[in-house]
DNA sequence: TATCTAATTGAATTTTTATTCATTGAATCA
DNA sequence: TGATTCAATGAATAAAAATTCAATTAGATA
């Protein structure tokens, strides 16, 4: 049996797991690798035995929130307007289901927005969708009257950043549930 | 003439600005003190000539937070929905108004939310305007008909977060317009 | 079982960052 | 003007954090 590989990969996992907590609660230059070895019961020394260094590991969880929020790819949808209710859903969906999946998502936003991400992680986890990523959507709505009038770009940025700021939250204290994802897709629906 | 007293103070505010320049942009943790000396040109053993520590900096910046974003007092509102649209507003327009603002609040915000925070600067920060602030609003508003149904806390909480995470970007990246207050408010409103 | 390999440790080292300090020069004041 | 005080510097020190490493243990393998 592949135990010992097994194992060394499962161990990594925790370590990603840990640092992902960390990095999530506290940001990534304020947690510490001892902090990181310490939740996973390791000695400091042997998480280098695992990952090269912070940054490396920090790339790592970069590239799996690269991956790993790739949107729902939204399907045929009749109206614009019911794509984002479609999105959304999912989205919290995911969100609820799957913690990490909140985590690594406000993982991603710091390494967008943080000046202190390294940068060339920074470039990784740009590549994921931008704020400007519903402008045609919103484009198309506006023609068909479901969604509300207004520079389509700012519709898009207040949607998204709204998003953000209720995964945020999320990710860290889900103590209170999510909205319901008609009262967000509100904000652009036309009235 | 108090010319010495005068150009300390000023100093003060700019090593004030800067630092709050900084924190925002990079977050507390990640920014070293000689980025802030740097940015003020002023040799880095001077800054601790006005301030004691990084700490006791972060800390000035927080109690201003706490005061300088009282938000606005809610006028006597017919409805409860004109509260909120009236607490938008004037949030948004302050912001605009001033950068400052703008920055004041996601540094308010990150200080509450990060594990990183030191103790005694996290309750200064978290004196602030909570997430259940809008609960009775809330609950006014769905008996008179002007607010959604649904858990009050998780609409207020939800709204918070939107507002949040507008600020949030707005605070380092004002390419992009703010959206009216109005759509903001569309999630909470009764449909 | 003897041997080899990989996991693990903890202490040592290096690097980074915060903070101090002795010294200088300029503004104020007596 | 001479004395005094404070802004200012930059190099020295201290503290914190990341990273390395020599040595140890445990597991696999022959």
């Amino acid at each position: 049996m592949e135990t010992r590989k097994e194992q060394k990969e499962k161990r990594r996992q925790e370590i990603i797991c840990a640092a992902l907590e960390l990095f999530v609660s506290k940001g990534y230059a304020a947690t510490k690798v001892t902090d990181i070895a310490e939740r996973v019961n390791m000695s400091t020394g042997l998480l280098f035995h695992y990952f090269e260094s912070k940054e490396k590991l920090y790339e790592e969880l970069v590239r799996m929130g690269l991956e790993g929020t790739t949107y729902p790819a939204g399907q045929k949808c009749e109206h614009a307007i019911d794509f984002f209710t479609q999105f959304t859903t999912q989205l919290f969906s995911y969100m609820k289901q799957q913690p990490v999946m909140a985590k690594l998502f406000v993982l991603m936003a710091e390494a967008q927005r943080s000046e202190a991400t390294p940068a060339h992680i920074r470039e990784i986890a740009l590549k994921v969708n931008t704020i400007e990523q519903f402008v045609p959507i919103i484009e198309w709505g506006q023609q068909e009257g479901t969604i509300r009038e207004g520079d389509p770009l700012v519709i898009s940025n207040a949607f998204w950043c709204c998003i953000q700021g209720i995964a945020e939250r999320y990710a860290t204290n889900r103590e209170i549930d999510l909205p319901e994802a008609d009262w967000v897709v509100d904000l652009v629906r036309r009235r």
